[in-house]
DNA sequence: TTTGCGACTTGACATGACCTAC
DNA sequence: GTAGGTCATGTCAAGTCGCAAA
């Protein structure tokens, strides 16, 4: 039997394909009942008040608390709102509300906002006791016990009722997302363990013992029809062991990469077209870390693409530009429809084989009309163990920042400019990736209130160092040991000063090279954490100047085994 | 071979907690 | 103490990929 106080790390895996041997957890959080409005906060229909069913009013009030947002000026959003809306309503009322246009919910809409200001102006003690019964309830509903450990529960409350919100364009947005019921939800856990209990008066669905999978509880959404689950936390021994894993594929392709290079050439030069298409999309996935591209039902989602999905229209061909030459143009829609551009100069022979990949074809016709990521997935598992295209993405993520890191790391620099460093090491993964953000609401105004602060510095330190240059003429006159010690003050003050404006001037150029990129996605998902752990530890900073507790906690078994000389 | 489903990872964004300058 | 800003954490949508049934 295994101590219980081994990390997970040190402990042995199963082999037999089983996720556990033991599972016991409380079941999940429901949301709390639909809390009907007070009486004097009232719809309006064709601008007379009306008052609601309970139902009814529901699903208004998810529209309320909206109509700042964009969502709720799409058509589509208000056509599958409205539509979904009268399902929930009585005949009377879905006889007398016929247009959407009609319907004022400005009223509600207030009445949420009131109640949010309210929130934030309670009390110490009120806060305090909300704080108190959260943490009451992740007592009790947070942690399961897997096998020998504890384990933190990643999501254990149910998704409340809702509207939909879909990412770009989105065909079901605004759809009504219905309550969960403990009559939806399939309890997994093991048949020795205490089986969690169903709220009084009602029942699950389901209670099974499947020790094949490493989820607690799930249920199916009503939008897509797609299964939610509840799992552990990412601190947990079942996602660490996956994700170490994951690592471990990443470098056995390190060790094999050369020669998939120079087979995915060597193919594109083949009789057979599909092996050619084949070959010029792993150069893409390869080279600009696209991501698979699965098919996707037209109509159910937004319309996105990924590498092997690549329609016509989504590459431009140009045999010169400027003063390259095989210039490719992608401009497309990728995951949650955030927008890929990029020009890039390729060989001669995967441009030749694009015009070929475009002859006779329609712009919205499939760029690889002889592949897929089945036939894709399955040639590279042939080329290695394990291999998928998403490993070349945590591949070429995690070399980068290691190749990044060492390119970028002056030994001499302080910590705050190695920090800088990394972020920048860090953010040519990210770039590399694709991953963006809006730019922060308050981004511009940061910015200056940073550069005020710089300013400032600076006048400080002309300040000090005229005071340093009069402490110096002074010590030059007398000689003595006061004047001396006036000196070494000023000095110091000077010094000092200098380090600040330093801290600040990298803060600043940090933050604007930052303004569109995420790190996050790429920090948590792509770079082998022993990488960054070994950086730290080869240059004496502080493991939480990299990583937050969270973090930390996610990466406790590299922070735990990775020395200062890692390779990845 | 195609399709659909199930399980799991990845992703941007919203929200809440906390910190700092006034 | 508070407003404003930042950072951590939570949310839940949207991918990937394997497998089994059609």
């Amino acid at each position: 039997q295994i101590c219980s106080c081994d990390p997970w790390w040190e402990e042995e895996r199963y082999t037999d394909g089983s996720k556990w041997r033991f599972l016991e957890h409380k079941g999940p959080v429901f949301a709390p009942p639909y809390e009907p409005l007070p009486d004097k906060v009232k719809f309006y229909y064709d601008g007379k008040p009306m008052k609601l069913s309970a139902p009814a009013e529901e699903v208004a009030t998810f529209f309320a608390k909206m109509l700042d947002h964009e969502y709720t000026t799409k058509d589509i959003f208000r056509k599958n709102f409205f539509k979904d809306w009268r399902k929930e309503m009585t005949s009377e009322e879905k006889s007398k509300i016929t247009d959407l246009n009609k319907c004022n919910f400005a009223e509600m809409n207030e009445y949420f906002k009131a109640q949010s200001e309210a929130r934030k102006q309670m009390s110490k003690e009120e806060k305090q006791k909300i704080k108190e019964e959260n943490e009451r309830l992740l007592q009790e509903y947070g942690f399961c016990i897997m096998d020998n450990h504890k384990e933190r529960i990643g999501n254990f409350r149910i998704e409340p009722p809702g509207l939909f919100r879909g990412r770009g364009d989105h065909p079901k947005m605004g759809m009504l997302k219905r309550r969960i019921r403990p009559e939806d939800i399939i309890i997994n856990c093991s048949k020795d363990s205490k089986q969690p209990k169903p709220p009084p008066g009602t029942k699950w669905k389901e209670v099974r013992h499947d020790n094949k999978v490493t989820w607690l509880a799930s249920w199916t959404e009503n939008i897509q029809g797609s299964i939610k689950y509840i799992m552990l936390n990412p601190s947990s021994r079942i996602k660490g062991e996956k994700d170490w894993q994951k690592y471990e594929t990443a470098r056995r392709l390190k060790k094999c990469v050369d020669h998939i290079r120079t087979q995915y050439r060597d193919d594109w030069k083949s009789k057979e077209m599909r092996i050619r298409q084949r070959a010029v999309a792993l150069y893409f996935i390869d080279k600009l870390a696209l991501r698979a591209g699965n098919e996707k039902e037209e109509g159910e989602t937004a319309d996105t693409v990924g590498c092997c999905s690549l329609r016509v229209e989504h590459i431009k061909l140009y045999p010169k530009m400027d003063d390259q030459e095989y210039v490719v143009e992608f401009d497309f829609l990728g995951k949650d429809s955030i927008r890929y551009y990029n020009k890039i100069p390729v060989e001669k022979r995967v441009f030749k084989n694009l015009q070929l990949f475009l002859e006779n074809k329609q712009p919205e016709d499939d760029l690889f009309d002889r592949l897929n990521t089945s036939i894709l997935n399955k040639h590279l598992q042939e080329l290695m163990d394990g291999l998928t295209a998403k490993v070349f993405r945590t591949y070429n993520a995690s070399i980068t920042l290691q190749q990044q890191l060492k390119e970028l790391t002056c030994p001499d620099d302080s910590i705050p400019a190695k920090i800088l460093s990394y972020n920048r090491a860090n953010r040519a993964v990210a770039i590399l990736c694709n991953h963006q953000r809006a730019p922060p609401k308050t981004f511009e105004k940061s910015m200056q209130n940073l550069q005020t602060k710089i300013d400032e510095k600076q006048n400080q330190l002309s300040a000090a160092r005229k005071q340093l240059k009069a402490a110096k003429a002074e010590h030059k006159a007398s000689h003595d040991d006061k004047s001396k010690k006036a000196v070494e003050v000023k000095r110091k003050a000077v010094h000092r000063i200098e380090e600040q404006l330093m801290k600040l001037q990298v803060q600043a150029t940090d933050r604007e090279e930052n303004k569109q990129i995420a790190l996050g996605t790429s920090k948590l998902n792509y770079l082998d954490p022993r990488i960054s752990v070994a950086w730290c530890k080869k240059w004496g900073i502080p493991i939480e100047k990299i990583y937050n507790k969270t973090q930390r906690e996610k990466f406790a078994w590299a922070i735990d085994m990775a020395e200062k000389d890692y390779e990845f």
